[in-house]
DNA sequence: GCACAGCATTCCACATAGTGGCACGGCCTT
DNA sequence: AAGGCCGTGCCACTATGTGGAATGCTGTGC
């Protein structure tokens, strides 16, 4: 609505963190801007640090350091990030398949912060920044569970959209599965967001009970098994205890 | 120079990292400016997604997740990050001291952008984003050994800065010393940089032999033990040739 | 319980600050 | 040598952001 030139000038710098190193001609065809427009908003962003030209090719522009000073509240200080690494990679050990350390924003999306790769040639595929809807992946029902019921509805009220035919579409039928999480302690996604990928996943709490992040086991159905569920489930429970207590001991 | 509001508007969203959550008040008098400008601009940030109010105190402002998925071409795709990972952590496991790894941002500074802690009650502290010049610090002069002697002779030129009476301000003295790490395979600081801050370094490298990072082991001067200096320099000069592999695996 | 103080938020007339069409110049291809 | 392509610089226009002042909210103390 306002400050045209802040929110294009963001547009620009994803775009470029998404294509780099790319060129004025590159982003001007992306977005239908003039060149000259386009040009002074990268010189801009470069001023600032955000932005820099790539050190082979001088007219291409990639993404500076600057913004790994900027982090969101959750990882401030890295005593989440810090604290869930060695758990994470103990549990990569155990199971053997890749572990995704996720957080919410602002209640609209899981975002994922970290993973750890497992060694299977065949393997689910997110990147760090990659996000999700809340009521349809393990790491967003993890979180859901352990918010106020307020906000439930709210997210509820909002509407639930469907990805494919097991998503929980409706009201009772995620709240039914959110009490489940409550009483076992671990939340499970069965192709319920993208096709072929399944999750077990449990919440890392703060001190007052809120739900920080979520670590989710992922792996492709092929290698799914329902009777194995309740014991990884128990073992992703461990480890986000562990690291909600690692957290508070910093 | 130019997008006043686009460099200013950055210059908020940086201050909002380092105070978050913080307030409009708060932000008006780190800049001096009218609280509406302010106020605007960070409505603007939040439009874009990076920006949010805190869940608690709707007030305060804080980071979004969204800068995460603006990660520096050094980063992309996280092979590097990933990479380094397990031989990081395997490298504090053997000399318990905190491992930090950072890049090159520009030839300009080096930025840490992981870091695995040990369990030292005294330890160095770095926090994730901080920077560092490229001739006073061992992860700086690791990668400076590994550049083109037009870029290092660029450098002098630009100034050797002096942070204490151990920093190589000399230009003879950076290029003998940057000599002794290509044939020694690491590089050395004690207290060139930070007082009291000492650290073995060595460079992470590109496929055509171009230094995308450099680890290092850091510790308090107190226990810096010339003796052992060597011993550790091959250890990390190992893990750094292990993350170099490893990367180029994936 | 009222008045005040401190804060975030909204409004609006003004002029500055960003816009974008155009033209220049370098580089590679034909 | 000519042509096309691309990054960069220029400048008149006006849309856009500015910031002082008004509004509204919240909590505090008399």
């Amino acid at each position: 609505m306002e400050m045209k030139s802040v929110t294009r000038s963001l547009r620009i710098l994803e775009a470029v963190a998404q294509h780099q190193p790319v060129t004025v001609g590159e982003l001007t065809k992306i977005f239908g801007l003039p060149k000259s427009t386009v040009q002074r908003t990268l010189v801009s962003l470069a001023e600032a640090g955000w932005l820099r030209a790539n050190r082979k090719d001088t007219t291409r522009w990639e993404i500076g350091a600057r913004v790994l000073a900027v982090r969101p509240a959750a990882l401030q200080g890295s005593s989440l990030f810090a604290a869930a690494r060695e758990p994470m990679v103990r549990l990569r050990d155990a199971v053997n398949e890749t572990i995704h350390l996720s957080v919410p924003d602002a209640l609209q999306c899981m975002v994922v912060v970290d993973r750890v790769d497992c060694d299977h040639p065949v393997r689910t595929f997110h990147t760090i920044g990659d996000t999700s809807p809340l009521h349809a992946t393990a790491v967003g029902r993890a979180v859901l569970a352990h918010l106020p019921r307020r906000d439930v509805e709210d997210l509820i009220a909002a509407g639930l959209e469907r990805f494919s035919d097991t998503t929980p579409g409706e009201p009772d039928e995620l709240r039914a599965e959110l009490d489940r999480i409550r009483t076992d302690g671990y939340a499970v996604n069965r192709n319920q967001f993208r096709p072929g990928v399944c999750a077990v996943a449990a919440a890392v709490l703060d001190e007052d009970g809120t739900p920080l992040a979520a670590v989710a086991v992922s792996m492709p159905e092929a290698r799914y098994d329902e009777e194995r569920a309740p014991k990884w489930g128990r073992l992703v429970a461990d480890t986000a205890a562990e690291i909600s207590q690692r957290r508070l001991g910093a």
